[in-house]
Parts: structure tokens; C-alpha cells; sequence
DNA sequence: AGACCTTTGAAGGAT
DNA sequence: ATCCTTCAAAGGTCT
């Protein structure tokens, strides 16, 4: 961590030496503007969510020198896959699927202009990995011409707003109103659970050594198969999705993430009030990154916020390279059209008042009137330099095992004004 | 019990 | 065209 070292000459500062990662940014963005081009930004804040990666508790270096070398092992797969793309690109479009093992639904392709099977950016899997992994990393074809996430610095062919019409999705009866044998395409039995495009993950789909414990359910797939088994959250086509939640809020992770939930036991309060399921939007390219490695930073940082979390992934995004946030922009590219396909008729506008949090359509307009002003209330606050919220988050790295660990900067007000103020 | 925090990106309404 | 707002996940924390 480059910058946090010019303040002093102690390796380490104080006892506990902070990060205050609201400031850091601004320190990051001077820095940027002085010296450093976007790439050595990127690479300086990956080495400062890094830091802890490398600097470990002696007890741990086992684990991390695995880690490590899994890591390694990722990245080198990932390479190597690429690598395989671009050579297959190069004999044109794909003469084979990328993961021939894989069981693929052949969907239209709303982005092409007759609609038409595309033999290799459509075959969108409705069976997701049931690890940690998100499971459409191993299901989608990985192709450069495909790669089209709509970020400003990607192209933008794969843009919603160019022209693709929700409402007038085909038809897609004749792909979801599967036969059997179509079904059975999509069973577990298929054996792709032992496939992987990246050997170093664990079968629990966590790059090992991390516990297993840790593989909760919600790193199951949103189209894990064995949702497919429930009636509730069927879509009309007969194919259940993961998308569609029961109105009861937050999901029920202990059965399966979010997927064909089938509720375990029927309460008898709520059995009289057939509530509506809500679909849920498709999740976007960070939030495929951060389910994917939530757990592990979790691991890392013996960290269970997840405000925290989500502070040290949206770093970590940062850091990635850009053919690594493609992979996720184009997952979530397949999501969303995966989604479109399900629910031609949804719009995100649908769970805008449907209160995820409680019975859709029961919160009621004033509630959420409430929920806008507070919003806008803590905005004006930031604004005002006055934000109550602006809990600045640190890292602390301990003298003794520079392993890091985090508080809120509430939690340690005294330090952070000695260090800021 | 339920809102909040925190992140990025997508979507849609408002201007 | 641009801006603003909401919601996706997650789980500890706060009210």
C-alpha cells in the first residue's frame, strides 16, 4: 500500500495502522492525477485489498500459499480459456461448444435481428452449478464476439436501451414447453456438476482451502437444477426460475438460494393470502462478482459485514482487469437475457413498489414515499458534508500478524480523528 | 421486525 | 441526452 507508507517512516505506522477507505479514494484519485496511469491505479488498489493476501498470520501461510497458487491456477485457466476463444474465433464462429459437457437450452437471440438460434452466444443454460462459482461462468460459451458488456469503456452492442423490447419477446413455448427428454437435459443427472472451467475451484465452489462451511446456500445458482423440481415460482413456460422469490422477502437461503423455492412447511397465517411471487431483477455484473466472491473475502478478512464486504469487492472490481469484468459483464449480459426470455412482460419497475422486503403490494405508497425522502435526506446530508450514514470504514492490520481486520470508524472515532483531523 | 449500510450496474421515469 | 431513483445480494448492526 504505497500511499498509506508516505506518511510515516514506521513500516507499519501506529500499532494499528488504518485505512480509511472513504479517504482513500480521494488520496487514490490524486495520485492518479499526478503519476500513475488508470492501469497502475487499478493494480495500486488491488495491492491495497490485496495487502492481506499476501501479509498473513504465520498460522495461515499454509492456507495462503495454496490459495495462492489456486489463484494462480485461476488466473492461468482463465488465460488459457481465452486464449482457446480467441483461437477458436479465429476458425470463425464456434465449430463446437466451448463445454461440450454442458447441457444447453438454444434460446433466440433477442440481440440478433432474425431472432434466430445463435449457435453460440444464446445457448443460455437454465442449470446453474450448485457452487460458489456463479454457474453460468462454466455454462456460457466464452466468446470474445460476445463480449460486448455495455460499460462505457466496452462496446455496446448487447445495450437494452438500442432496441430491445421486453414486451415483444418471441415466443418461447417452443424452447421452454420442454418434452422430457428435454427436461432431462436439464436434471442433475447430466454430470455437469463435476465439469468446471476452472479445476482450481472446490466441488463447494470456493477456491480451496476455504472452508465449506462457507459454501452457504447462497452461492447455489439462481437457476440451480434442483429448483426445477418446485411449483412455486413456476414461470407459464414451465420453467421455474430462480428469479421468481416468494413474497416473503428475503430468501430462503436453506433451501435453495433463489431458486424454484419451495417453502418447507406451510404457515398456516399466511396460507389464506396466496401472495403474488416477485420477480427479481437479473443481477448485474458486480453482483455476480461479489456473489461469487463474497465467501472469500469473507475468509480472508474473518469479515462478516457485508457493507464492509461489498467495500473491499467494489475495490477489488476496480482492480480487475477488464477481460476479467467482462466475464462478468457478459454473465450478466446472459442473465439478463435469460430473464427477458422468462418474463417478457417484466419490468424492474414492477418490484419498485412491491416492497421485496414485505408482501408485495402491501407497502403501502406513503411507506414508500418515506423511503425516497429519507433517501434524498441522506443525500443532501453527503452533499452538506453532514451525512450521519459516513461510517468511515478501516482496516486495521495488527502489529503482530499484520492480519487485517475491520471497525467501523464509529466504533473507533477517537484513532480516525487523531489520524484524519 | 424491519430498516439500514455498502458496493456497482441496469432500468426506467423525469427533466 | 442527461440526471435521478430504485433495486438487485448479503448479513451484521441499529432502531
Amino acid at each position: 500500500m504505497p500511499q498509506l507508507s508516505s506518511g510515516g517512516g514506521d513500516d507499519l505506522g501506529a500499532n494499528d495502522e488504518m485505512i480509511s477507505f472513504k479517504d482513500e479514494g480521494e488520496q487514490e484519485e490524486k495520485i492518479q492525477e499526478n503519476a500513475f496511469t488508470e492501469r497502475d491505479l487499478a493494480d495500486l488498489k488491488s495491492s491495497l485489498v490485496n495487502e492481506s493476501e499476501i501479509n498473513q498470520s504465520p498460522n495461515s501461510a499454509a492456507v495462503r500459499r495454496g490459495q495462492q497458487a489456486e489463484q494462480r491456477g485461476f488466473a492461468e485457466k482463465h488465460r488459457e480459456h481465452l486464449d482457446g476463444v480467441s483461437k477458436q474465433q479465429d476458425g470463425g464462429m464456434y465449430k463446437t461448444p466451448t463445454y461440450p459437457g454442458y447441457p444447453f437450452l438454444m434460446l433466440p437471440d433477442p440481440y440478433l435481428p432474425n431472432s434466430s438460434v445463435s449457435p453460440s452466444s444464446n445457448k443460455v443454460s437454465v442449470v446453474q452449478q450448485s457452487h460458489g462459482m456463479h454457474p453460468l461462468t462454466s455454462l456460457l460459451p466464452y466468446s470474445n464476439d460476445h463480449f460486448s458488456p455495455s460499460p462505457p469503456h466496452l462496446p455496446t452492442d448487447m445495450s437494452q436501451k438500442t432496441g430491445v423490447h421486453r414486451h415483444q419477446s418471441q415466443d418461447l413455448s417452443g424452447y421452454y414447453s420442454l418434452p422430457p427428454g428435454g427436461v432431462s437435459q436439464i436434471t442433475p443427472s447430466m454430470g455437469w456438476q463435476s465439469q468446471s472451467v476452472y479445476p482450481a475451484l472446490s466441488p463447494c465452489g470456493f477456491r480451496q482451502p476455504y472452508p465449506s462451511n462457507l459454501s452457504s446456500a447462497s452461492s447455489y445458482s439462481r437457476f440451480s437444477h434442483s429448483l426445477m423440481l418446485g411449483p412455486s415460482g413456476m414461470h407459464p413456460t414451465g420453467i421455474p426460475h430462480p428469479a421468481i422469490v416468494p413474497p416473503t422477502g428475503k430468501q430462503e437461503h436453506d433451501q435453495y438460494d433463489r431458486g424454484m423455492y419451495v417453502k418447507p412447511q406451510v404457515e398456516p397465517k399466511r396460507e389464506k393470502e396466496p401472495k403474488k411471487p416477485v420477480i427479481k431483477k437479473p443481477l448485474n455484473a458486480f453482483m455476480l462478482y461479489m456473489k461469487e466472491m463474497r465467501a472469500k473475502v469473507i475468509a480472508e478478512c474473518t469479515l462478516k459485514e457485508s457493507a464492509a464486504i461489498n467495500q473491499i469487492l467494489g475495490r477489488r472490481w476496480h482492480a480487475l482487469t477488464r477481460e476479467e469484468q467482462a466475464k462478468y459483464y457478459e454473465l450478466a449480459r446472459k442473465e439478463r437475457q435469460l430473464h427477458m426470455q422468462l418474463y417478457p412482460t417484466w419490468s424492474a419497475r414492477d418490484n419498485y413498489e412491491a416492497g421485496l422486503s414485505g408482501v408485495a403490494g402491501e407497502k403501502s405508497k406513503a411507506d414508500w414515499g418515506k423511503k425516497k425522502r429519507r433517501k434524498r435526506e441522506k443525500q443532501q446530508d453527503s452533499n452538506t458534508g453532514k451525512d450521519p450514514m459516513t461510517k468511515h470504514l478501516l482496516c486495521l492490520f495488527r502489529p503482530d500478524t499484520a492480519a487485517p481486520f475491520f471497525r467501523r470508524s464509529n466504533q473507533i472515532a477517537s484513532v480516525n480523528s487523531a489520524l484524519f483531523e
